[in-house]
DNA sequence: CTGAAAGCGCTAACAT
DNA sequence: ATGTTAGCGCTTTCAG
């Protein structure tokens, strides 16, 4: 079997104890006998059995990740910036993707907790009596990043959904705009409501009615802004921009709308959400809210590092501020002089 | 502190041996005494203690993947492979994310090892005496994924690096170009060695001469595509066509040639490697090999799980097809008639 | 079908 | 600076 303290005790001559002082660094040892024992052990191809050490100790040097969803290269972004932070402050970083299931969302969580990770960082679905259980409950620190949970305050690190999403609808308006088709995400997720709130209350605000024909429900995923617009192409449905749930959406949807002869942004604006890295590539480029998701991933280590030294640290939300920044899918000029 | 098995046999009156039992589903218990207990622990919110239970055990229900880079969603495609039938077979996936540094890989490598993972599937840098040592002494079952190890054989899943950038390049030749400009890919890893040669090869089987002006190095992001061709252009370099590492370089390139008004593919072919879910949607889509990268994962987390389930099962490579697809980012025609 | 007892490998508390 | 002892919470014998 695997090498054990005891065998390299043995090897040694040091009692076991010692062993696995040297191993972890205890300064109260010579310098000759650790660097005997960790040479020893090395050599001997030791490996730590942390289940062992866990269980002593009753917490590890992990934290966990649970993202909704691995296809959208915005977690790979956030947990970028939750990666490095983490590394320096001596924690690993595991990482669980629920693909937006709830009910992974809940075995996720108690795997963690199971696991005695320090801490657990979650990118949550809005409503899952469940889950929602689990967090009123749950004694390892954690945050909700980029999202929030219904009935659950204190716990998230957000970004201002609803507002960026009003004033990219705003921009949309300003410049003439009437007939705005909306792309929503996913159910489910509070990124979806917020943003298709500030949607909507941007029209409100503005005078211009909602017209359920130019809401179109969708999984938030690139084929769903390509389908969408076909869709309501083959309607003939008129709009003059689009407004998407995030930047895939909006490739997909400039792709439809480049196959079906409409010109972006000529004939007709885009506007994406998120700022993925890869937007300022596409053809044309997307104009987007630009979501600090580095900065999203830093903020909530940083923060649940904190809670996880200070278990009495009071929880508290946090929101980030976004920008829109205005590229090529956009035109900078009034898009429609009058009606 | 938290709910133990003891709690729980005190609250139902049963042993903590038959409490333990009755969670893990045992069958010679009675119906009865299973719900009771069942029930119980529910509603006192036990959740168990994993690493004591490993610690008992000695081997967990979970799978180690160590990818290489996060920010490509080549990976995430792949994990897509891996997770549902890992997940079918009851073990659970944990994911750690190497970006390419060698150190990284082997402190992960003993990360999993030591927490007695059933097994590990990694995407490996080529060359590294550190990870080479372990991967010859570890006694975890292991697969590389869609790369090889210098030195290490019978235990990679690949898809054919090298025929597939000589059967690109091929096609290239065949419709007339001489002068093709190949973006090479990160260093030390295996993808990056065989799709180079598979371009030389190529080149030398139709007596072209190797230009090194032709040949520029990166890692492989979207902006190296993007800076490899600006560079070029700057040099006044004359090629008619690129071969890319992968798609996200691809991308990036396209990019640079449309912004310096050259066509893609009229003026200037490109081609990608990988063939990335959002590669269809890019504009103008792009040509590339598939990798099919679920069967990838697929089969490595299949392969893998049948060498956990029989430790003796001999190692054997494995590699699977890819083919060309032609989209709109080449020409259907010979590009140049003559010199 | 259920209970009692042993022990997995490590670390922490206490001794020397 | 190093050794001794106890025990973390669970699962696995082995009894009954």
């Amino acid at each position: 079997m695997s090498v054990l303290l005891k065998d390299i005790a043995e090897k040694t001559g040091f009692s076991i104890n010692t062993v696995s002082r040297a191993l972890r660094g205890d300064k109260k040892l010579s310098e000759n006998t650790r660097r005997t024992i960790c040479e020893t052990a090395e050599m001997m191809g030791y490996v730590r059995n942390s289940a062992a050490a866990l269980m002593r100790k009753g917490t590890s040097n992990e934290i966990g990740i649970i993202s909704g969803d691995s296809s959208n290269p915005f977690f790979a972004e956030v947990v970028r910036g939750i990666e490095e932070t983490a590394k320096q402050a001596g924690y690993r970083i595991l990482l669980l993707n629920t693909d937006e299931f709830p009910e992974r969302e809940a075995d996720y969580m108690k795997t963690f907790v199971s696991m005695k990770v320090a801490g657990i960082l979650i990118v949550p679905v809005f409503h899952d009596d469940v889950c929602q259980k689990i967090y009123r409950t749950i004694s390892v620190p954690y945050y909700f990043v980029g999202r929030h949970v219904e009935g659950i305050t204190g716990h998230s690190i957000l970004h201002s959904d609803f507002q960026s999403q009003y004033d990219v609808t705003q921009s949309l308006i300003n410049k003439g705009h009437r007939r705005i088709l909306y792309i929503v995400g996913p159910e489910n997720i509070s990124n979806t409501i917020d943003r298709l709130n500030g949607y909507l209350k941007a029209l409100d605000n503005n005078g211009i009615p909602r017209d359920p024909d130019l809401i179109i429900r969708t999984n938030g995923h690139i084929e769903d802004g390509f389908a969408s617009i076909n869709w309501a192409l083959n309607r003939s449905l008129s709009f003059t921009a689009v407004a998407c749930f995030n930047d895939l959406v909006a490739m997909g949807a400039i792709k439809a709308l480049s196959e079906n002869n409409y010109r972006v942004p000529d004939d007709i604006e885009v506007f994406g959400f998120d700022n993925l890295y890869i937007s300022q590539f596409m053809q044309p480029s997307l104009s987007t809210v630009d979501v600090p998701k580095f900065a999203l991933g830093k903020i909530a280590i940083e923060t649940l590092l904190r809670h996880i030294g200070n278990p009495q640290l009071p929880y508290d939300d946090i929101n980030l501020n976004t920008r829109l920044i205005f590229r090529k899918s956009t035109n900078d000029r009034l898009f429609l002089k009058e009606e």
